[in-house]
DNA sequence: TTGTAGGCGTTATCAG
DNA sequence: CTGATAACGCCTACAA
């Protein structure tokens, strides 16, 4: 089209269009450079993507497979991921598995008949079947926010998070603690939680572990159960933001104070946590730069490269509900006095 | 490849994969059909989706431009668009615009330099200005969650949440209502204040409103100018969730106790609400059929149709923020007495 | 019922 | 430096 407008050859055409900066002085005369510009310009000529990924048998395109999206961890991740796409020129389709291995396989073959150029997974299981089968069949693809096998992934520290917690935790006085450790099948609860009962370990004390959803509902059933447990814990550390918003409520139920009577630190440090009428500890797990990694991680593989994993560094953020006092909400015009008001002869069991 | 294999021609594989049921049928003998299914089959044949869109000039993709997709609203509707679009056989890509009008305009291009065969808008300016411009370039498109112009759009019925809200409040006696209204370019926001302006106004009473943020930062700061003003208010509407939980958060900073002396309601009934320490009365805006619906409007659209617009009809779920000793999470062990402990002996004003 | 041929818009190769 | 040509995989009108 830019080409009989202007009266050019469409390969030259093509040079001008696709070039580097100087392969393209190299290609073409600098009158028809401008020439073939002003045409494509005037007629706002597109690239069609699909003839040039039939002949170049390369789509850009990247498929995700996550959790759920409505969850606002797995968001996060994919924002940076969509973030350093589009910097690459690359497309991205996101699905939801909900953490079924069917819906799963479902979804990487919905990608792969899209013929995308390669996947990011975010919803590994720990048992790695599903992405060996990837592996196996040569896709390149990398994991994010949770590891399996030795396959390339970029992830959070959670063992060092665990640990984070545990050292704040010990220094507070906790020698009563629970744990809240998520789903059984992802490597983000299991490290977390290893990491707390390791360090507790070495300081010759064991902690309280249960399972639980990754949500509210499944936090508060499950700090329920710790709390039944006597001697009772002063700490309860949830390996997820929700499940420990969960636990605030749970505690509060049994007519303990949250923060005083129980300390509960959560896990990511989204955006709630600072803001909730009980600050909470978290510990930070960098969401975004896991997605902006991991997309460039997997442009490597794709690249044919064999990169090594990355792991990011975790950071605790110590508020109001493990330690009293502390970790107000900027700007409040009430400061540090707010707890005790909060919790106030409130009956004690 | 499979009529290579198959010893067929080409043009019968293509009959015989793509045609309805009974075209196919029509179009080749039973034996024919069944070999040609088994080759496809045996080799895993997939139709290269490139080379269909090159001849048919149809992608099967669609475009969805959101404000940000770790806003769990907007996350919420994009999966009831993901799983609506995979029943339909389409794909979709989308992006985050933060509000911002050079982001609408640049996603979009991408979006359409991706050569989609539709848009979905979650992200309309009541202004119009960007949406009328895809209408001029007769790109078919549908609005969701927000709706600008007369362009065909899936909402819910945000006007008669916030009249549900005025008769609750009025039902409970509020005169002094306070409304934090979210952005003032969002037709959420701007129809919900509406409907509880003026249901308020048929009363006989004016109420206050303030713009904010729709985040949880927001709400807070909304909410502390609110309380300032003389007389103060006894209720208050945010128009949204996070924004209804930092009014809270300054209820309780304020001396105050939420649900007793100052009355919060939310919008959309996020997962969150029904959890929260003290569960919130919200408007349940189904966001995840507001998506479904908005991807068969498209189809619609991409048919040539000109659908009529859908709204959808939000319900209120009054729980304990707005009626003390209602609405208390189901399975906690203390009943409705939670209330009274929560907020004893706090200081007033 | 089956086969043939042309073209969708690119890019790569080869020749001028 | 520029132009012609083939091929990527699919669909469809037309022919047999």
């Amino acid at each position: 089209m830019v080409a009989e407008s202007a009266g050019v050859d469409v390969s030259t055409v093509s040079r001008v269009l696709n070039g580097s900066p100087d392969a393209v002085a190299r290609a073409a005369s600098t009158e028809t450079v401008a020439l073939i510009r002003d045409w494509a310009a005037r007629l706002d000529y597109r690239p069609n993507p699909h003839a040039k990924s039939l002949r170049t048998a390369r789509s850009n395109l990247v498929g995700v497979l996550v959790p759920r999206l409505s969850d606002i961890v797995l968001a996060t991740v994919y924002e940076g991921i969509e973030d350093a796409a589009a910097r690459h020129g690359l497309a991205t389709f996101v699905m939801n598995t909900y953490d079924r291995p069917d819906e799963q396989r479902a979804r990487a073959e919905l990608a792969l008949s899209r013929r995308v150029d390669g996947l990011i997974i975010g919803d590994a299981h720990s048992d790695a079947a599903f992405v060996d089968e990837m592996a196996a069949r040569k896709i390149p693809f990398v994991l994010v926010s949770r590891h399996a096998g030795d396959h390339p992934s970029v992830t959070c520290d959670g063992y060092r998070g665990g640990r984070l917690v545990a050292e704040h935790f010990l220094q507070s006085g906790h020698e009563k603690v629970g744990v809240i450790a998520g789903e059984p099948f992802a490597s983000t609860g299991i490290d977390r939680t290893a990491g707390l009962v390791d360090h507790y370990r070495q300081a010759g004390i064991e902690v309280s572990v249960v399972h639980s959803a990754f949500d509210t509902a499944g936090g508060h059933e499950a700090a329920e159960r710790l709390l039944r447990r006597r001697p009772r814990p002063t700490a309860v550390f949830a390996v997820n933001d929700f499940a420990a918003i969960g636990a605030l409520g749970a505690v509060r139920d049994a007519g303990l104070r949250p923060g005083e009577d129980v300390a509960v630190a959560g896990y990511n440090d989204t955006p709630l946590a600072s803001e909730l009428p009980l600050p909470l500890t978290s510990v930070r797990s960098r969401t975004h730069d896991m997605g902006v990694r991991a997309l460039a991680l997997l442009v490597s593989v794709m690249e044919g490269g064999e990169p090594a994993s990355e792991r990011l560094d975790p950071e605790l953020i110590v508020r109001a509900s493990t330690a009293p006092g502390h970790g107000r909400r900027a700007g409040s015009p009430t400061g540090p006095r707010l707890e005790p008001r909060m919790t106030a002869v409130r009956p004690r069991l």
